[in-house]
DNA sequence: TTCTTCTTAATTGTCGACAATCTTGTGGGT
DNA sequence: ACCCACAAGATTGTCGACAATTAAGAAGAA
């Protein structure tokens, strides 16, 4: 059974090589395996994957639009570079825009899908507290929370924005600056306050909590950003 | 004097040709000339544009992108079709964004810019009043406010999510529901009024004044929209 | 007539090559 | 030694052609 948690699960399969080609670029950026604020070379990558130029820029242009490269005209493509305030500015964005979502979440999911979602938390509570600490599970559940979540507003910009264009920085920064959970507990208590207030039909609530518990992973990860500060 | 306004003034000239033919199609887009709905064949527009595919194919990434056109794999692209739903959920996000980025503004704008972004202010007031009702003013001023407070913000994801991806579309919507400017004098007593938040360094009633702002103006639509369906 | 199926045409996806641009390294001058 | 101009190399942007897939239309059966 493969943990690794596929983020586009609400797209198609890939159908088109340069699908293939920006999957596969996406996890590896993500994942580190082109090192952040590298430089990417087209004919490079392009050989790397058997494919030419064409469909690789394509996947270029969509790496763009999730602000995992920057590209600047006749000069190239470089891996973006990670920095303290992109995190705090990408989080900003992240309570605003899941805090909507959460309270449209609550005035529109069916009561079947609210039910599914209870059940699939207390599936990953019972996970989490089998494999004590094993945080790459605990990131995929929390991912998948908020994708759920979020696709439940129902709201096709918001959709597009948080799945397809920010979430994949928020993975690059959780694996990168190794987010692993401590925050595991308390992350599931917040989740399932939020779907009591979603399954109260509480969107106001339910908009306020998401805001916390994103604010509150983010305090989390600045502490872990200065202590790292210390050390180095 | 021109006074289209240039929706992409933060950005780099048009260096490449791409770039050219995504200006050409965006305008083309949002004027209506290219209909909502309508079929977009890539060899079509290349030969329109006197360019090759390869370029053109980029700058429809980027239209995808900006929510102006969708395209399915093998099928090829429609541009957008215009909903009141979509309306709808449009707003919904930019009450939260701009909210959000008017706060950051209040914050973070420097004395002098929050000066010349007043001044401004005055300026479009003086040439409504001499032009009353010439609505395409109006809007290009409403629009310039709202670029200015979402550049104000500094927070770079903000701003090219709102300038590069949103502002197409909510332009597309103005121009073809003809929201030609009724609310000319409301808009600018409610811009006055939040760069008067934003100059008294109050980033909490900015954001409220923001969004209080965009909902009217979300209203106002709504209701002219729903009057147009009881003609039609 | 209506539906299905197959053929044909049109359109998108991909490729390799060339042109335009930027980067790097060398040489000369001060 | 330092700086500037220039040339060579590498990289991106663009093009036209071919392959793969889809859409359109004709032919035939119910």
């Amino acid at each position: 059974m493969n943990l690794v948690y596929d983020p586009q699960h609400h797209l198609n399969q890939p159908v088109t090589s340069a699908d293939r080609v920006l999957l596969a670029v996406q996890q590896a950026i993500v994942e580190g395996e082109l090192p952040a604020g590298s430089k990417i070379t087209e004919t490079g990558l392009a050989k790397q994957f058997n494919v030419s130029r064409a469909p690789l820029r394509e996947a270029l242009a969509r790496l763009e639009r999730c602000h995992l490269v920057e590209r600047t005209p006749n000069a190239g493509a470089r891996v973006v570079t990670l920095t303290y305030d992109g995190l705090i500015a990408l989080y900003q964005i992240r309570e605003e825009l899941e805090g909507l979502a959460c309270r449209l979440a609550a005035e529109r999911m069916a009561d079947e899908e609210i039910e599914a979602l209870s059940k699939l938390l207390e599936q990953h509570l019972a996970s989490q507290r089998v494999r004590e600490g094993e945080s790459y599970y605990q990131e995929a559940g929390d991912v998948d929370f908020h994708y759920r979540v979020i696709l439940a507003s129902k709201n096709q910009y918001l959709i597009n924005m948080l799945c397809d264009e920010l979430y994949f920085l928020v993975r690059m920064y959780r694996v990168q600056l190794g987010m692993n959970g401590p925050r595991v507990s308390r992350a599931f208590d917040e989740h399932k306050a939020i779907i009591n207030a979603i399954a109260n039909r509480d969107g106001e609530l339910a908009d306020l909590l998401m805001r916390r518990h994103i604010s509150a992973s983010r305090k989390n990860i600045e502490q872990k950003l200065s202590a790292h500060k210390e050390v180095s």
